[in-house]
DNA sequence: GCCTAATAGTTCACCAGCGAACTATTTGCC
DNA sequence: GGCAAATAGTTCGCTGGTGAACTATTAGGC
């Protein structure tokens, strides 16, 4: 699309120049989440162009990457909502629109009739095998910038944050 | 919401078994990209759920925050977008949402007639002054499982990445 | 000065995701 | 066994964001 460049600059600008009018501003916190958002937003506009000519985006893809790296090829909606932060309504969609392609099937579970078990096809595994790897140089070249010892660093950092973040969430969106 | 540990673990292990039946998987990198949406995406949620009461979501709060933090507390749509990283269309829709809550105001720019310069009203300054501080602790504590070089060396890695990504999604929109 | 190009916003039709209401099934208390 | 409560998915109606087509205005070649 169009370079990050100045929204970054305009970001710390306009950060100080709030900080200046609001006392107690958290600078280094805003600059951090904002440029979190506007990295993952553009990392992801970037995947799902990628994505587009397979008639797919992202959540469709990362649920059938679920489904393709799961022990047995199958899951139930509820679990795959579960490990994509993914409300069930959506879920069910997803579903549709990857059985419309065939590469993934639908079937009730025995032991509860409730359950619905998705199972990733054949084709579908051929699918991922032939479309994965040509994702891989640019994926890699997103994160050239880095040496081996910063991208080590990023992913301890971004994987401590994940973690630590979740409990604030749940405190306070019951007023 | 609910915890992300759940889908870090999930990550984790995904990306080892994927990697074990499809050779060149870049872990590293498939990792560093899926922990940033995740983390990106549960720090929106949360937000947006701040947001709600005041009835607003986060890109309509980003850019009453642009003029707020303008020089002259006016700018046109087209600036907004380029520096948001959103579609003129969605603009008008943010730019009607906001002038509906008199938080903004709209008029013709002189100079060129078919420039229309946004504005944020006393109210708009008001509204985010009084809306503003009580949001700050809850981000603090965000980030509050790193210490402060932490939070330093992440900033750093992260705009260094937001600066490198852009020219890549420029490359391959236009086949 | 005039006519084509380009530019700034808007409108329209569509897709993705969400909460609320609903259905089908299971659990557990009696 | 039977009935209330919980659980798994689905359907429905709404919001947020997008591309394509449209309008109004300006810029540029002649």
């Amino acid at each position: 699309m169009s370079s990050l460049k100045p929204c970054v600059d305009a970001l710390y600008e306009g950060v100080d120049r709030v900080a200046q009018s609001i006392p107690g501003v958290p600078k280094s916190e805003v600059l951090l989440v904002r440029l979190l958002m506007l990295t993952a937003g553009a990392l992801l506009r970037e995947f799902e162009n990628k994505l587009k000519p397979y008639g797919m985006n992202d959540s469709d893809f990362r649920t059938l990457m679920m489904l393709y790296s799961s022990e047995d090829g199958s899951a139930t909606p509820g679990e795959l909502c579960a490990l994509a932060e993914q409300k069930p309504t959506n879920m069910t969609r997803i579903a549709n629109a990857l059985a419309k392609k065939a590469l993934i099937s639908r079937s009730h579970a025995t032991h509860d009739r409730r359950q619905v078990l998705l199972r990733i096809t054949p084709a579908g595994r051929r699918f991922v095998n032939k479309m994965l790897p040509p994702m891989f140089p640019p994926l890699m070249e997103n994160f050239a910038c880095f040496s081996s010892t910063e991208r080590k660093t990023f992913e301890k950092l971004l994987k401590k944050l994940a973690l630590h973040i979740d409990p604030t969430v749940d405190t306070d969106d019951t007023p």
